[in-house]
DNA sequence: ATGTCC
């Protein structure tokens, strides 16, 4: 296979689809038929339909036919993927998909509330000292993971057995310096293996320990901390909680200070989660090119394997282990910018607001049977009352729904409607893509992308904003939000404007 | 997403 097709279906997939029928159902709702099959139901105005182009349709379509899959949702954030398209949920009770988590396991959004007024914000030489104070600590770009000042937090190869299989334990908490406390404010703080033991995660870990290309186990393990590069950020936020009763009342149990400063960060399971999925790609791959297996759609992207069989067993250890790894990655990440903040003004206090993933397969109850929940640039939404949320905090109100939007027009705390169920409780993960990467380094200009920054008072630790992640290269955040809401899906409960950004500057310069 | 192909 070429460079060229390596990462995109081949020409036949199309060969059986005419193109995308797409019905209205209603002012954000749609159905995609794909003919034999019940249709793919869309969530989206209709400008928001328009920005699906006939790739991310098809990729849709070719995910809904696959071998086991029950269910399939197109979100408003969607675009072309990998396989299945970014801004997707897929669900089978009888296999799982690597394709539809993603090549970032666990890629996840985090909140931390921090009690300090906007105005403490305000100055730009504060703000200026908390992006260098951030960035000693939590550093970005492709491997990056030492940190030069603050508390020592060493992860030796011993603590990263220990994580990647515990997760956020009361004891790894502990040897990280992050607070216990924080655990309980996660989707999931703690992954086990396929058969539910943490046994075959040690079991597992020591398998791939053997292997090559997890040789580098003890290096990928000092990434910890740390955010990488593409679209992960962490973000300085001031929060504006909604104008009407139940915006407050929900803002209230979420742990949400309106007029508060709270620090929004995004990122997953580094280098350790990306050298699990790919060796899953390669050894299924391989496997179906072995025995023959026919490709979905033709597309090695779409790669798959059945329930009880010893690769899904595999596969759901080591999403595990990654999964693991990205939780703690983020409560190191909350704890390391709160040490920043402390420095910058001393007796900063910081409680997480919730921690939640949006590439991860889940096992819940669909239409009474448990299913694999594959989202894949999809948020979990379950809203007050939902049998998954006895015995959390969120039992009486439904949990924090974490959305980056952009930093110029703002991301959002929402909070699921009884109509998640017609999304398989799921909503959009952000904004999602409108320009590919290429596509906007070619049309968009970097003067104006810089100037708006400034123009909205946006610090950044990028001299020149990476151009690709503009907010002109996402779609429109308020008509995302505004197809949520209208779809009876989530209600918004905050708004988090930007005061500074931390990204990856190391390929802006190109 | 990922030292952007072991």
């Amino acid at each position: 296979m070429t460079a060229s097709t390596k990462n995109r279906p081949s020409s036949d997939t199309r060969s059986n689809y005419t193109g995308p029928a797409m019905v209205s159902t209603g002012e954000a709702t749609a159905m995609l038929h794909t003919g034999e099959t019940p249709p793919i139901r869309v969530f989206g105005t209709e400008s928001i339909r328009e920005t699906f182009d006939d790739l991310c349709l098809q990729q849709a379509v070719n995910s809904r036919l696959a071998p086991g899959v029950t269910d399939l949702v197109l979100n408003p954030d969607a675009h072309c993927g990998y396989g299945a398209p970014v801004g997707c949920v897929m669900v089978s009770p009888t296999h799982v998909y690597p394709g539809p988590v993603g090549v970032d396991i666990k890629c996840s959004m985090s909140l931390l509330q921090l009690d300090l007024p906007a105005e403490a914000v305000e100055d730009r030489n504060v703000r200026r000292a908390l992006i260098s104070a951030i960035c000693q600590r939590t550093p970005t770009g492709a491997g990056k993971g030492q940190r030069s000042v603050g508390k020592a937090r060493h992860v030796n190869r011993t603590l990263g057995k220990q994580l990647v299989t515990e997760g956020a334990s009361n004891d790894v908490c502990r040897a990280l310096g992050i607070p216990t406390a924080w655990a309980h404010r996660c989707e999931d703080s703690h992954h086990v293996g396929h058969d539910d033991t943490e046994s075959a995660l040690e079991n597992r870990l020591e398998t791939l320990l053997q292997h090559r290309h997890m040789s580098n186990f003890s290096e990928k393990m000092q990434q910890l901390g740390s955010y990488g590069g593409g679209n992960h950020f962490g973000e300085c936020e001031v929060v504006q909680v909604g104008d009407n009763d139940r915006a407050r009342e929900v803002a209230q149990a979420f742990g949400l200070r309106d007029g508060h400063v709270a620090f929004l960060s995004h990122c997953g399971s580094r280098g350790f989660g990306h050298n699990l999925a790919s060796g899953q790609f390669r050894t299924l791959q391989d496997k179906f090119d072995r025995w023959g297996i026919p490709l979905p759609a033709g597309d090695r992207q779409l790669v798959y394997a059945p329930l009880g069989s010893d690769e899904a067993n595999d596969y759901l250890d080591d999403m595990a282990l990654g999964a693991n790894f990205a939780t703690v990655n983020h409560l190191l990440i909350n704890a390391l910018v709160l040490e920043a903040f402390q420095e910058v003004i001393p007796g900063t206090q910081g409680n997480l607001v919730y921690f939640i993933s949006h590439n991860i397969a889940r096992k819940e109850i669909v239409d009474d049977r448990p299913a694999w929940v594959h989202r894949k640039g999809a948020t979990r939404a379950m809203p007050a009352g939902h049998h998954s949320l006895t015995n959390t905090p969120f039992a009486k109100t439904g949990h924090p729904i974490l959305l980056p939007g952009n930093p110029r027009d703002g991301s959002a705390v929402m909070v699921a409607d009884e109509g998640a169920a017609a999304s398989c409780y799921s909503v959009n993960h952000g904004a999602g893509r409108v320009l590919g990467r290429r596509h906007a380094k070619r049309v968009l200009d970097q003067a104006t992308v810089d100037s708006e920054f400034d123009s909205n008072d946006v610090l950044s630790n990028c001299r020149k904003y990476p151009i690709d992640e503009a907010p002109a290269a996402y779609k429109d955040f308020n008509e995302v939000l505004r197809s949520v809401k209208s779809a009876g899906l989530a209600s918004e409960v905050a708004r988090l404007k930007a005061r500074f950004v931390i990204k990856d500057a190391s390929k802006a310069d190109d």
